[in-house]
DNA sequence: GCGACAG
DNA sequence: ATCTTGTCGC
């Protein structure tokens, strides 16, 4: 697919980072409807790390399903060396390049994609997954496995059955939402990403799940896709 | 020095 | 994210 070129990565240092998303951040979407009647198919992505010859290397997997049947329908994947280090609140400049160059591998156009870390629930309402729009330039959304704290604001914990929620507002405004899609496991942190509304969101993100994970469908196989290359890639001495 | 910290 | 054994539960 066609990735729209925003800016390279080739940034100095933190201030340049922050510059960025401060940038970006009025360029926001939230108000389109898509909901899981409106979608053909989805993406899940996720990385993986491993250490090599003391440097830093890291995989990118990208899975497209069919949003009805659930059956993968393509999958594309990118591996390189790391540059960026990871710093809380500046997940998107490290893992951008390697899912920039994997996207760029799809033949299919995704309707929406969801990703392993935040969306507006970040610092400057500018996570991965709100980041990565703008050069996918399609609608993504925020999956979280952890709560990430912004200005000493906790999270409610939602009831424990499927699909409930409570959302994350901070200073009045909604960042995002704490929210239990299977019932005995620990909430995910569902955030908008770009091009899409918090609702919308949410249930795509609840028709992606099944008995396997707590995490919706694509991301769950992205996840899992990336430890089987890491192993390939690790083994074969790249 | 201590606590916090998406992945 | 990654390093790792056993263990509880369906």
């Amino acid at each position: 697919m066609k990735i729209h070129q925003m800016h390279d990565f080739h940034l100095k240092d933190e201030s340049d980072f922050v510059q960025t998303q401060q940038s970006l951040k009025h360029k926001i979407t939230l108000s389109h409807s898509i909901t899981p009647n409106s979608i053909n198919t989805c993406a899940g992505v996720d990385l993986a790390y491993w250490e090599q010859d003391g440097e830093p290397y890291g995989v990118c997997s990208i899975i497209v399903i069919d949003a009805d049947t659930k059956e993968v329908i393509e999958k594309v994947h990118s591996m390189g060396k790391i540059s960026v280090p990871y710093v809380s609140g500046f997940l998107a400049f490290r893992e951008l390049p390697l899912i920039i160059e994997a996207a760029k591998k799809l033949e299919a156009e995704p309707d929406v994609f969801l990703f392993d870390g935040n969306g507006y629930l970040h610092y400057n309402h500018m996570g991965v997954a709100t980041h990565a729009a703008f050069f996918l330039n399609k609608p993504t959304i925020g999956i979280a496995k952890t709560y990430l704290k912004i200005k000493g604001c906790d999270f409610v914990m939602p009831e424990n059955e499927v699909g409930a929620y409570t959302d994350i507002i901070i200073d009045g405004e909604v960042y995002g939402r704490a929210l239990r899609t299977r019932r005995d496991v620990k909430p995910i942190f569902l955030s908008c990403g770009n091009y899409i509304d918090l609702d919308s969101s949410y249930q795509i993100t609840m028709s992606l799940i099944n008995q396997e994970s707590r995490l919706p469908i694509p991301v769950r196989l992205a996840d899992l896709e990336t430890h089987v290359l890491r192993t390939f890639y690790q083994k074969n001495h790249v």
